[in-house]
DNA sequence: TTGAAAGCGCTAACAA
DNA sequence: TTGTTAGCGCTTTCAA
């Protein structure tokens, strides 16, 4: 059995509060005492309980974040971050993966909730609002990334992927990109969406309508934005800039065009999405601000642990940015 | 305030223990008063609480893994497989951070022992064998990554980074290569003591000396490789081919040549460590095993911690593969 | 098969 | 300034 404050107390001769209050750095201690203290528990190698701790003060001080899964580098800059930010308020941080598989949110979300955990910063799947409703219901406080859900007040934190993409458009059609392309990564991103819709107005701006034909379903990963390449390459009608689901997708579809001889920018111009930095290849891309996304998830879950946020329902939406590399051909 | 098991006893008229026995499948329960209790607890959104749980019961389910930085994927493919192993035994996994840095070493163990987790698994950076008798001297069971450390009789989970190195060096000599470069990790980095080791064997085996000349300290990150690219870009004499540290390092050094207008393999040849899967660049890179590792790691923490482990130590040496793709030009 | 009671290690209110 | 005491919610004897 690991040292107790009991064995403290008792080897100072002091009582367990006055241990106890005194190792909290609380006041009403007098100096020597809590040196004393201080100085015996250090030699005794004395390291609280915390579950001793959490349960009496009726809460632990840990944040949930529950995430898809942290081998995607998106993920782990946002747990980093949140990590942070959580470390500075003496947060520790539980991170759990979920795969985006439902069954295992809610088991996540149990633990979450078994564990008391102050908080948690949800990454959830599509619309399943009633995750976020169990939540809810058991008072848990919580911020999540994306589209906030439904009905429920909701903090939430993303990133402005309409105007990216927006930028994105424009700064084709200001290169003179005229026939745009867009990889889509399917029906149930709202990502995707969004980003579509950025595009469509910007041209619209410009007087030009999205081809229905260069409307790519679907490729979100580097396998399929392969597959997708290699169909590209053996293709007639190709728009002459493609806006890429993101940077995967973006690589797996150059990798296939290299191979069947087909280069970026010379022969068809691309743009990613992310900025993952393990890229090698001079990628232009809108960058999506993970490590702002986590910080900010944090700080917002955290006003609502400590009670200073307010009832009112906030969304952050955070700025990209377009990241100018040499994947897009100037056809002006 | 959450439900405790006290409302659930109230609510069924049965007694806390009685519940507590329902609740938990222990046997000498009447099955309907089970059933009944369960579904109750089930109606009333009953969820037990961790703490005071763990603190009657003196332990934890939960595992913890200190790693330097989960934005690393080589960590988060660890952290993944762990989790999945754990999970089997209903453990959850406590993921720290540290970057490599003593403090944050240290502040991990302690947080480590204060939640009194049932073990841990660590990747601690170089020979500071004093944080591992640290979780020794708690008589917390641990297993690390790389070298076991000194005296202590520990269990250890490694990849073969000496045959890993070797089997590239031989691939380059094979390749017709003779001028052959090493990134080293640092000074603190006993994967880069092994691999140069490995290196160093496979070319005296062909006659040929490992020129100081040609090993670079230091380099173990994206921007230190870029650094190192630069510095490359401009010098005088350079190897044909470089073994680099990992595959970030490598990835650093690549971007930052072809900046220069230096190009891979055709100006300079490079084999990586790691095996990210993230790469867009056909990096020819010795795999290491992370899944693996983390199985193993995870296997054995959880052998200890059931007490099934025997008082030996016990080391896992795992098998590298050279997986070749296109970054080693053919000189021969 | 069930219930009463003690105790896990800590904090916090109150008394001294 | 310090000590006493009563919990926090659960598990676990031991009795009934």
């Amino acid at each position: 059995m690991r040292l107790t404050i009991s064995d403290i107390a008792k080897k100072t001769g002091y009582a367990k509060s006055t241990v106890s209050a005194a190792l909290n750095n609380k006041p009403g201690v007098k100096p020597e005492t809590r040196e004393e203290i201080c100085r015996i528990a250090e030699e005794m190698n004395y390291i609280p309980n915390e579950f001793a701790r959490n349960l009496s003060m009726q809460t632990a001080n840990i944040i949930g974040i529950i995430v898809r899964d942290i081998t995607n580098p998106f993920y782990a800059k946002i747990c980093r971050a949140v990590e942070n930010v959580a470390a500075r308020y003496s947060y520790t941080t539980l991170i759990l993966n979920t795969d985006g598989i439902r069954e295992k949110e809610l088991n996540a979300i149990r633990v979450m909730l078994g564990q008391r955990v102050s908080g948690v910063i949800v990454d959830i799947s599509g619309k399943d609002t009633d995750l976020l409703e169990e939540l809810d219901k058991f008072g848990m406080p919580f911020v999540v990334f994306g589209t906030a859900a439904g009905e429920l007040s909701v903090d939430s934190v993303e990133a402005d992927d309409y105007n990216g993409a927006y930028q994105a458009a424009e700064y084709l059609y200001l290169a003179g990109h005229r026939k745009i392309g867009f990889v889509h990564g399917g029906p149930e991103s709202v990502y995707s969406q969004r980003r579509l819709g950025g595009i469509r107005e910007a041209l619209e701006q410009r007087g030009i309508r999205l081809e229905e034909k260069y409307i790519y379903y679907k490729a979100k990963t580097i396998q399929e934005g392969y597959l997708l390449g290699k169909q590209l390459a053996g293709a007639q009608d190709l728009p002459t800039a493609l806006i890429a689901y993101n940077d995967l997708t973006a690589v797996g579809i150059i990798r296939a065009l290299e191979e069947s001889g087909l280069h970026v920018p010379e022969d068809i111009s691309i743009i990613g999405f992310d900025d993952i930095e393990l890229m090698t290849f001079p990628l232009t891309t809108v960058q999506i601000p993970e490590y702002e996304m986590g910080e900010n998830a944090a700080a917002l879950l955290l006003e609502r642990i400590m009670g200073k946020g307010s009832d009112t329902r906030r969304e952050v939406l955070l700025k990209t940015k377009l990241v100018v590399r040499k994947s897009v051909k100037r056809l002006l």
